[in-house]
DNA sequence: TGTCCACTGGAAGGGAGGGCTT
DNA sequence: AAGCCCTCCCTTCCAGTGGACA
């Protein structure tokens, strides 16, 4: 036992001293700031000089970007935003902003209520109409008499998970009954063909001006790494082959910074805990392994209990067969496994818009196929590592007894062919 | 060429859970 | 407390469909 705490006490000596690899690993979180963004210089210009105006009483055009994710969208929107404020505050001048994940927020109303937030308006977390939401923003902007810059960040999951666009109208509009106080709109896309999904309407104000954030090179990867990493990592310890593979893998990824830095931090980590003097392409290698395992365990024990059933049902399914599942042999096995813990299972139809749920999450992949005169159906399959959702599953106390149970639903099938 | 299968996915609506107003 | 209106999650209903087969 005293072995054990001397161990810890020098594990956390050496995390105290800084540690023999990083110097300050935060450097390497996405969701750090740091002094300037290679790469992004004629973004953050452009974005800057829309917004402008807000310094004096002008209104700004609503801004409206668009790019994959890690591209630099969020982060240049917060830069500009960040130095804006601070302008405002040297000037004396009333500007506030807000930045809501519209994805995290999930609904028109909490995106609203989150606004309303930001102005100091307390509302209730549901009850309310979102007109009543947006008449007390209105109410708070008239009364503050401020200019209110709003990023809208993932602004296609909130359109197309509530099928309308009428939220993103209402804000659009919300200036014209204003006389004093205004709010402007910075609209962040991951889906390029969202703009397909828009009211013209909305679409003509909205896009005002808009952006588009190209994926990074490899190139243009490798210098944003190298200039973090000069200031995460102890002198010397980084080897250089090991930034560029980090650039390469990332950049392979859709070019998505966000992934390359992960990579480096988590490759730092593994080399810090292997107690490696230098971090190598191979501990990039694991990182790699391990970023994406992390994910998905996230994602699966995230998922509500219906989902985690219909996970099983399709793995269930492939391990017996090898093959793809179709919808309806996978409703069957589900329905099962639902018996078997007491469960009311849920109707087909919603089956099928929870697989397509978990298509768009990447745990499965769910393609509508056609078998002629043999009916129209999805072809299901696993898009994550079977052993990572037993693993993750094996500790869940609903699901984790069904890994064990063998279908009768296959047994009868095999016995047919 | 028409038929028919096994679904898909849109639309409408129900009801549980909640807040607001009177 | 009653009546109203909201969101969220779900069911029910049903028209639509790609392509093998006769």
């Amino acid at each position: 036992m005293n072995i054990h705490l001397s161990q810890l006490d020098v594990i956390f000596d050496r995390i105290l001293s800084g540690g023999d690899v990083f110097r300050d690993r935060n450097l390497l979180r996405h969701d750090y700031m740091p002094q300037n963004l290679p790469h992004r210089e004629s973004q953050i210009e452009r974005l800057g000089s829309v917004l402008a105006p807000a310094l004096t009483k002008d209104r700004v055009s609503n801004f409206f970007a668009y790019g994959k994710t890690g591209t630099g969208k969020t982060i240049v929107a917060k830069f500009v935003l960040e130095r804006l404020v601070r302008k405002a505050g040297q000037y004396n001048r009333a500007l506030q902003t807000a930045h809501v994940n519209c994805r995290l927020a999930g609904t028109n109303y909490r995106v609203v209520a989150d606004l309303c937030r930001r102005l100091g308006v307390q509302v209730p977390f549901t009850g309310l109409a979102v007109g009543e939401l947006l008449d007390r923003l209105k109410e708070a902007l008239k009364k503050q008499k401020t200019a209110f810059l709003v990023v809208l960040d993932e602004i296609d999951a909130l359109v197309k998970r509530s099928e309308d666009d009428s939220l993103l109208y209402e804000l659009t509009r919300i200036n014209e009954a204003l006389s004093e106080g205004w709010i402007g709109l910075i609209g962040i896309s991951n889906d390029l063909h969202f703009k397909d999904f828009l009211d013209p309407r909305v679409l003509s104000s909205l896009g005002e001006e808009e952006l588009v954030f190209k994926p990074y090179s490899s190139d243009e990867l490798y210098d944003i790494l190298q200039e973090r990493s000069t200031q995460a990592f102890q002198h010397g310890v980084l080897d250089e082959g090991a930034l560029r593979l980090c650039a390469a893998l990332a950049a392979r990824e859709h070019g998505d910074a966000r992934r390359a830095l992960d990579l480096l931090r988590v490759a730092g980590e593994i080399g810090e805990r292997d107690r490696s003097p230098r971090i190598l392409e191979k501990h990039v290698g694991e990182a790699q392994q391990k970023v994406e395992h992390d994910r998905v365990t996230e994602v699966l024990s995230s998922l509500p209990l219906h989902s985690r059933v219909l996970l099983l049902s399709v793995l269930h399914l492939e391990s017996a067969r090898k093959e793809s599942s179709v919808t309806g042999d996978v409703y069957e096995v589900y329905r099962e496994l639902c018996s078997v813990v007491r469960m009311e299972p849920l109707t087909q139809r919603r089956v099928s818009g929870l697989l397509n749920e978990l298509d768009i999450m990447g745990i499965l992949n769910a393609r509508v196929v056609s078998f002629g005169r043999y009916g129209r159906t999805k072809k299901i399959r696993l898009g994550v590592e079977p052993r990572t959702i037993t693993a993750t599953f094996s500790v869940d106390e609903i699901v984790g007894g069904l890994l064990e149970h063998a279908p009768k639903y296959l047994h009868r099938q095999r016995q047919l062919n």
